[in-house]
DNA sequence: TGTAATTAATTAGAGTACTATATATTCTGC
DNA sequence: GCAGAATATATAGTACTCTAATTAATTACA
């Protein structure tokens, strides 16, 4: 009981230093090349779903409307998307990339540390699979508490592990259509 | 390659969903205790290593020092602490929780949500030491970039492990020490 | 048709987190 | 003892993120 307890910290620990090690990588690129880890995910997402709306947006890279609306604001100061009206529908906002915008984009960086990219690519496929599976596990674990009335977890269940394989499977198929940041 | 990238970036967009979720779970807390996760945890650091200074508590808890000023300023005008000067050293700043900050970390629920605590105590040992080792294997990879002139990674080296497993080893034995705050 | 409910985006307000800078104090070397 | 280096904390400024409330536009239904 109590050994469960100090592994649940030990998992609340390691998140946190990752969290960190992300967001110390996200303000050394705003030196480098004058974005954010988010304003790169929103300016990647507005190139690849042509013309999306806020909300389109919000839902492609999971964050709240207000949070796009923040970083969408920023962004179009400095040139990089334009916000027009949508033709039928007058409450939606359409956001497009400039050529300042696609350009920027073009030689963003990657979004996670080198260090931490070459270190993975060293490891063997089962590693990297078994990383990525845990980590995908721990994220499913945490969202199932906003499904609510969700499948009923019986006391002594075992987590259900496939939608990750299923997840993982469908990112190795449509690679191809991936654009490549990471050298 | 191609296949690496998009691994590669399902690593990020797990870790995001993890750090979503995470702040959700925390504003989450607001409502039910009044404390963030960050209050709860530099509230229950001064608690373990009594009357610490400024600075002792943000390398305990890896936060830089300005932000442990932003959140005992909040957490001193709402009565959970106090700052006085250090006798010796007058730059130093104690601090110290008050009795109803006592209070307040005495009945603080859980960290991470009951949904992951739940699922996490019924997955099988190996499973949970398994996450946890992915877990510290990514934040050390992460944190790896930091070290300037750290050991060298020939290309196509295996990553180091052990220092993850010394970390579980020392926790699980040292666990009686830590206070209970999970059910 | 016209009001009510819904939907889309923004605004307001708060918390976390950083870097860089300022301020106060202590230590060091002369 | 005192000037300059080092240290500890606080402040300023920026960005991300959320929820709740507002504004504007569309849809539904009576």
């Amino acid at each position: 009981m109590e050994i469960q307890e100090a592994l649940v910290d030990q998992v609340l620990i390691a998140i946190r230093k990752i969290i960190r090690a992300i967001d110390l990588h996200s303000r050394k690129l705003i030196k480098s090349c004058g974005l954010t880890v988010p304003q790169i995910i929103v300016l990647k997402e507005i190139e690849k779903s042509k013309a999306p709306t806020v909300g389109q947006i919000a839902n492609s890279v999971s964050l709240s409307q207000a949070t796009i609306t923040n970083i969408l604001t920023r962004l179009e100061h400095r040139g990089y998307v334009t916000r027009t009206q949508h033709d039928d529908d007058k409450r939606r906002v359409v956001v497009r990339t400039t050529e300042k915008g696609k350009e920027v984009i073009g030689q963003a960086p990657s979004l996670l540390h080198d260090k931490f990219i070459s270190s993975f690519e060293n490891l063997k496929d089962w590693e990297q699979l078994s990383l990525i599976s845990s980590l995908q596990r721990v994220a499913w674990m945490m969202d199932a508490e906003d499904l609510e009335a969700s499948p009923v977890l019986s006391p002594g269940a075992v987590m259900p592990i496939d939608p990750y394989k299923l997840e993982l499977e469908r990112s190795l198929q449509s690679n191809s259509s991936k654009n490549k940041e990471v050298k």
